[in-house]
DNA sequence: GCGTCCAGGTCTACC
DNA sequence: GGTAGACCTGGACGC
């Protein structure tokens, strides 16, 4: 089954998978050959639909569903609404491209249309990568997804699995994350999210849609063990928030390259970037990655 | 092959 | 509020 869906103006498709290393985290999976991104998305428990991406033209977007001649209008929904999410279809990035226009250094953002993060359906699975993320190197980071996805996800083809829900890992012992997943010192804080999610303790499913106030977010956000300053940074601007830069050693190199200073402090970063307001953490962002947009598959 | 060192964020205890 | 040390893994390096 093939359909579209309209993509807004100054949209790239593979310059919003390429915004950052979500792409090559499983579930996705990006075919270089074909230029085509896979995702997955539950209709309901259980139910799996593998959803190809390709570009169909400059408006639009090809969605195909391998292997099915149709899907239910409650199927076709989700997946709708779920490549959306992910894109980032809905949400209104003019006045990003207003201010970006005031500055000569970034006025490749709109001419490009980058902008856009690519984001995982469900804030479990981004708050649970961004965990995976901390304190190790990106190797680590994908062995980790890897083995989260292989060992608590759910088959949908042969060798291919969904990453798991908060209940499938709450339902793990810590020794068990410890040593399957290889999650180290990070396998409580998981567990803990996990279990706070599965009792309803907690609902970081709300957060997309909150009306709090950024630092307000920022402050509930950094209430889960294992996201520090560079995580909770990192995840607001998944959640559509660009108040924070989120640095971490990487932004801390690409920052110190780009601006040809030999050592800079994350005060120094964080002022240098003051100006760009409530937008800063997505000009920091698009600053330290311009290089990728030379590319079509920069990684 | 084995042991040692190091890099990478966050948490906790302490000042 | 700031700082030191522990946490854990994998890679690099020396032997």
């Amino acid at each position: 089954m093939i359909f579209a869906i309209d993509a807004p103006r100054n949209f790239s498709l593979w310059y919003t998978i390429y915004s950052h290393g979500w792409c090559s985290l499983k579930p996705f999976n990006i075919d270089k050959e074909t230029a085509v991104l896979t995702m997955v998305v539950q209709p309901s428990p259980g139910n799996i639909i593998p959803v190809q991406l390709s570009e169909l033209n400059r408006k639009q977007i090809r969605v195909q569903i391998p292997g099915k001649k149709s899907v239910s209008s409650h199927e076709k929904k989700t997946i709708e609404s779920t490549v959306k999410t992910c894109l980032r279809l809905t949400e209104d990035y003019s006045t990003f491209y207003a201010e970006g226009k005031q500055y000569k250094q970034f006025h490749w953002v709109r001419k490009w249309g980058a902008g856009r993060l690519l984001r995982a359906p469900s804030v479990f699975e981004d708050v649970v990568k961004m965990i995976c993320t901390t304190n190790c190197s990106w190797g680590l980071t994908t062995s980790m997804v890897n083995n989260f996805c292989a060992k608590l996800g759910t088959e949908y083809d042969e060798g291919k699995y969904s990453f798991p829900t908060p209940e499938a890992i709450a339902g793990c012992t810590e020794k068990y994350i410890r040593k399957e997943i290889r999650a180290g010192y990070r396998s409580p804080y998981i567990l803990e999210l996990s279990k706070r999610i599965v009792a309803n303790d907690i609902d970081i499913e709300s957060w997309r849609s909150s009306t709090l106030p950024s630092g307000e977010l920022f402050d509930e956000v950094r209430s889960v063990k294992g996201l520090g300053p560079y995580a909770a940074g990192n995840i607001l601007k998944l959640l559509g928030r660009y108040d924070y830069l989120g640095i971490d050693s990487w932004c801390r190199k690409q920052f110190r390259d780009i601006h040809k200073k030999k050592k800079v402090s994350d005060k120094f970063i964080e002022r240098y970037y003051q100006p760009f307001g409530k937008w800063k953490g997505l000009f920091f962002w698009l600053e330290l990655t311009k290089d990728w947009y030379d590319k079509k598959f920069p990684f």
